[in-house]
DNA sequence: AATGAATGAGTCTTCATTCAT
DNA sequence: GATGAATGAAGACTCATTCAT
């Protein structure tokens, strides 16, 4: 009976060629920039030989693209789930967002294809496109509703929220690059604990944005925008 | 007349080149990337040919040394005038030295350096030694004095100075980061304007830092760091 | 029915491909020099493409370093063999040595390689080292050998053996270095007969080391090395 | 009355410069090889700038042409003189113009220039012309002139002149090869002492020269060419 | 499907040579 | 005459990509 389900070994590693060629191509891209990485380091990597790698995909232009849209794929689909059922407190909801976040990327391999964005988006404008749409106006979107819903609940302030959406993203992304970059560098400088920092910043921020009684608060962002603060 | 003032053309071109290569050099390697760039380039966007850009570095390397380290000398010592001279509160400090730090930096060429070290970083480790001595450590220290000048003076709450610190600044490094990858991609998604963002940043992140009266906040950051919430 | 062990073209060319290069880069090392040789030449003349060259050496100069050792290694230990076994007058055996070295050296692109040591080994101090290790000194130790031989028997005069053995080497090199240089230069000067040119050169290098009655001669060369004579 | 033979300094050096250069580049010639000596080398050694070196000779290539021509060109003429005045012995007489060889060549930087010859002769086909003309045959000649004297006077055996000039000849050419390459790298192997060396050449030569009582000797070399001896 | 030998366009770097000063 | 900044052709070497096996 499972006889027929069973895949033989040379099938399925066949079947999961192209992923274990996308993880070692994620290694290696965030390890070393995609341009200091060599084909061949990939297909070694994932155990095949060179001209393997180009069975699977065209040139390694297209694996960079592969790469990035095999790890963003999803991602905002889990948090818009999370959002869209949760019943506490927007405070309890942010930490909670924020925390799920980390664990499903800042914490695994993926995070590090913030740094690749970040340096070939530049040489890939059509490789833009698609993270804009795909990625970051999908994330914009969930925080802007989480943000939104605060404010009708009267949990929150009146704020800019475009602007507000990316005080509190930014920080996690830079905690991302932060991990690949001067992280990677053993034993250079203080070592920041992602978590911990991850609770600082929510906190920090969602006080910031709480309804308070004091008039220096009562005042609407957008309102001051305008002039100068008396 | 003036003849014996006259400095000959190729004197003055002479002192002038160097920099001329630093500025071509820091463009393209934000541009396109160190790795993507060719020296070649760097030499014809200087306006010289090939060869004579290394009269002057010996290497594409030590050119990209040199680069990072003539935009950054410097760059901390005037945060910390400024601080020093302070004689406001805390909030209109910070507001102070984030303008000052977009003015400088972040509104210049220098800003595309931070996207280059976050991609380089890995691949130079004397150089990450320097940019954490130099740049790093000087840059978390002036807001740590800052940030504990609020504390003292019973403006600000007790926070976990250190990643305090971070929420403060991973957000603007952020923005030199956004502004050489996705907002160099023309016509993709909203624009953010810079100095309102930084507003906004500084003022949500006072804000929660305030000392306030009511029990929510009452509890000190630092306190609650070790143990769970109840 | 030979398909079984029939090899694939790829399999043979690449087992010959090594040789193939060395050769190739002996020709033209002596042809040309080492510096004025490029290594896209050398494939070339190889039949293959200017990577396929790196595939087997790193770099040019290990090339050289290759080329070098191929052809002199076994060189003396062919002639250590020869003398050993041999039964004749020392005589004798010179001219045998000599003959066996133009044949199996003078007369083949190895011959060459003298230019090339000449040129280069001020270049290379660890090759020179080599070089004197294993071809220098053991070709000294033979022809040491054989000249004591000689003595021992009363075929030759007491000599200082260590600068005899240069007399009777150093023309064989420069037959070796005039067959490349001038030699080379088609139709300039008269040509020498190499194996006639030998044959005088034994002769009359010989004929000097022979014991002899005649009072002329009676005079020992060690003795006369210390003072002047009268 | 001697302020007109007075030559200013200035144009002492001027007039000088030429040979200074000559000198440097010999030098350098010799210690690295043509193609590895940059020409800035060559100025700065002999004290001026890069452009100064063009002033005088139009290419690289031509200053070696220079640097042979000028240290060749009377290089024979005096050996000629020296034995056209001679009346000694020719045994005594070939003593003489190898000693007088090596102070006023081998032992002098113009002794490189057999390494460069060796070297170089295969790219300049019309250097290779001037060379035999002006120093091999010369040379050649002058040899051939000093044994057909011993021979004529009964002290040399009859032998192959053109040949037994090349056994006197080439171990002088190597003795300078030697210095220049495996010489030149020190602390390797044994060192020979020149002089010393060239006595004992010229003495085993000579000796192998002369006539001999014995029938064994008596037997001229030319006749000997054709058959084997009995 | 997988391999890896071979390719050759492309890049960094050197250096002989020129020429404005 | 002298200088040395500038040039750009040339060469060593790399590596993405191909294709015969």
């Amino acid at each position: 009976m499972n006889t027929k389900t069973a895949v033989p070994i040379r099938q399925r590693r066949k079947e999961a060629r192209p992923q274990e060629l996308l993880d070692a191509a994620l290694e290696l891209f965030v390890e070393k920039g995609f341009a200091a990485t060599r084909s061949e380091e990939v297909a070694a990597r994932a155990g095949v030989a060179k001209g393997t790698l180009y069975l699977y995909f065209p040139s390694k232009e297209d694996l960079l693209k592969a790469v990035v849209r095999e790890n963003l794929a999803g991602l905002i689909a889990e948090g818009a789930t999370i959002a869209g059922a949760f019943e506490g407190s927007t405070h309890e909801l942010l930490v909670l967002l924020m925390k799920t976040w980390w664990e499903r990327v800042g914490n695994t391999p993926a995070s590090g294809i913030f740094k690749i964005i970040i340096t070939e988006m530049g040489n890939f404008p059509d490789f833009a496109r698609f993270y804009v749409q795909e990625v970051i106006e999908p994330g914009r979107d969930l925080f802007s509703r989480v943000l939104q819903r605060g404010i009708d609940s009267g949990e929150l302030r009146q704020v800019n929220i475009f602007e507000t959406v990316h005080v509190l993203i930014f920080p996690m992304l830079m905690l991302c690059l932060h991990k690949h970059s001067l992280g990677a560098c053993a034993g250079i400088g203080p070592i920041m604990d992602p978590p911990s920092f991850i609770e600082t910043h929510v906190d920090v921020v969602v006080r910031g944005l709480l309804v308070r009684e004091d008039a220096q608060a009562a005042e609407p962002a957008a309102a001051r925008k305008g002039g100068k603060r008396g």
